[in-house]
Parts: C-alpha cells; structure tokens; sequence
DNA sequence: ATAATGTCGAGCGACTTACTCAACATTGCG
DNA sequence: CGCAATGTTGAGTAAGTCGCTCGACATTAT
C-alpha cells in the first residue's frame, strides 16, 4: 500500500513550482537540487505533469516550468492518480474493473470500496496551494532554529 | 497503492478456513482449489500465517490446516499487516520510519498520516468472521439464482 | 551562430511478484 | 514395520516494475 518515489517526487516539484509561482519559469535543475530528485529523472516526471495538464514549459535559455492553474486549483488526488493511475486497492473497486474469478473478491470488497473512498476523500481535500504553505512554516521554522 | 495478490489470497484462504472453522483440519488442496490458488504457492502463505500465528498445520493423513484463533478474533488488519508487513503509505508515518531528507516530505506528511489512520481504523474493524459470513451470503444467492 | 535550456525514447540494473520444483520431515494406517 | 499421504523448507525463475541514466535532438534568447 505504498505510495512509489514517482507521486513523491511529482508532488514535490509541484509544491516547489507552487513556492516559485508568479517568478516566471523555473529550472529543471533548480528544483532537482532543492527537492533532492535526481536530475535526469525529474525530465520523465515534468514530460507526465505536463501531460497531465499541471505545468507548461518554457524553452530556451530563461526557460523552465510553470504551473499551468493557480496552486489552490490544483488537488492532490488528480495529482497522483496522474501520476500513478488509479488509487483503486483492487482493481474491482474501480467503475469498469471487474473481480478476478466470479467476483471472488466480493467478500472483501466492501472494505476496499471504504478504503478507496476515504482515500479519494482525503487526497481530494488537499491542494498543492496547501502543501506549499506548510512547506513555507516549515522553512520559516527552521531558519528561526538556526538562528537561536 | 494496491494491495498485493498475497494479501487477497491470503484473506481469501482465512475465509476459506472460517468456513470450515470446527470441522477438522482443511486440506490445501482444498483450500487451493476452492479459491483458485496456485497450491504451490499457498504453500507459502500458509507457512507465513503458521509464523503470523494465524493457523497451525497438522501433519500426516487426514492432516491439514486449522485457525488457531476463533474468526472474529482475527482482524483483517493484522492479517494484512503480518503479510504486506506496514500498511503505511509512506514511510515515515511509522514509528520509527524516518523522513527521506531533513523531512522532505513533512508538507505531505499530515495527509499521509490521515490516510494511515483511516486505513488503519477500516482494517482493525473487520474480522475473519464478517467476511466469512458475506461469503456465506453470496454462496446462497449464487445457488438461489442457479435454482430459478 | 552559439549556448542554454527543454524533449523524447531507448535501455539498464536491482528489486519484487507470483509462482514452481524438488528434497525432506512427520504421521497414520494396514 | 513400511508405505503413502500429507506438510515443510528453501532454492530457483520468468516476467514485470522502479528508479534512474544516457544520448540525440528541438527550441529559443542573446
């Protein structure tokens, strides 16, 4: 029941570009270094968030990425589900999979249709505007521990 | 963020053996059959849930498999968890799970806790024996529709 | 032109999953 | 006893996924 590197990563370049918003486009490698996401990779996960409709990119020298909505517009469920495909924990639970054998997942199913639907609830109550405040406490946090 | 094949077998041989619960040890063969288990692998997950303290083997003929526990003093939780090991999303909403990098994902990490404690909470409500009884359930309105 | 960027796809090593097989241990029964 | 029916164990494996790298290419500011 893990969540993979992939949607951590992808949620932290958001939050990150959410950080820098209205500063025009941002580096690549600028948010590589400050969300420690190796570099080369971060290239497959802006390709997707920009499939995904979440940033837009800007080439060139002075290039980079933006946010394509504002970052209260933009919910941590659709986020990850784009990354990741369904949070769905069995496949029955989603509208159009069906049981493995003769629905022989039923007795269980109910569980996991409860499961499913506090996770879409939870995730779809946060947006990435969210995130990046509590991102900046943290940062105001720790720069006031530094300095006592 | 599914749950694993080995988790859903694993329930499902529970089930198996909550409905046989008070006849006598349940052969895998059984078991394997009834379920659509692969029997050389439910090998292995008996041998898991004997460690996990769920079922106790009995060997030599008219051997076989018993729970060691009544079915609703088994909670699906524990199973899962004896299985899958943590059902934590992330790691360091764990006791003792630490963050990636100087709490990377501390932003996040309040949602993931909630994740965590809803899953938890769903999980720890249901036993053995409620889905053994739904099972039952669906066993006579498959047979009732077999019979119109 | 040139250099600074982003774009894209092939590919790879390590790990995991789901599963198989074969050798071995234990027990009940004739 | 001796054999057959079972469970036990651990090695092995094919296929897939994850996290990541690399290299060739496209675009654009200067």
């Amino acid at each position: 029941m893990r969540l993979s590197k992939k949607g951590d990563y992808g949620v932290r370049a958001l939050i990150d570009l959410a950080l820098h918003d209205g500063e025009g486009p941002v580096r690549r490698a600028g948010i590589a270094d400050r969300q420690r996401i190796p570099e080369s990779y971060l290239d497959h996960l802006l390709a997707q968030l920009r499939r995904g409709g979440f940033v837009r990119s800007v080439r060139g020298p002075g290039g980079g990425h933006v946010l394509t909505r504002r970052p209260g517009e933009i919910c941590l469920l659709h986020v990850i589900e784009s990354l990741e495909g369904s949070v769905a924990p069995i496949a029955c639970v989603e509208s159009g999979g069906d049981c493995a054998f003769d629905c022989g997942l039923c007795a269980q199913r109910p569980v996991w249709e409860g499961v499913y639907d506090d996770l879409r609830r939870r995730l779809g109550a946060v947006t990435i505007a969210d995130l990046a405040e509590r991102a900046r406490e943290q940062q105001r946090a720790a720069a006031a521990n530094y300095s006592i």
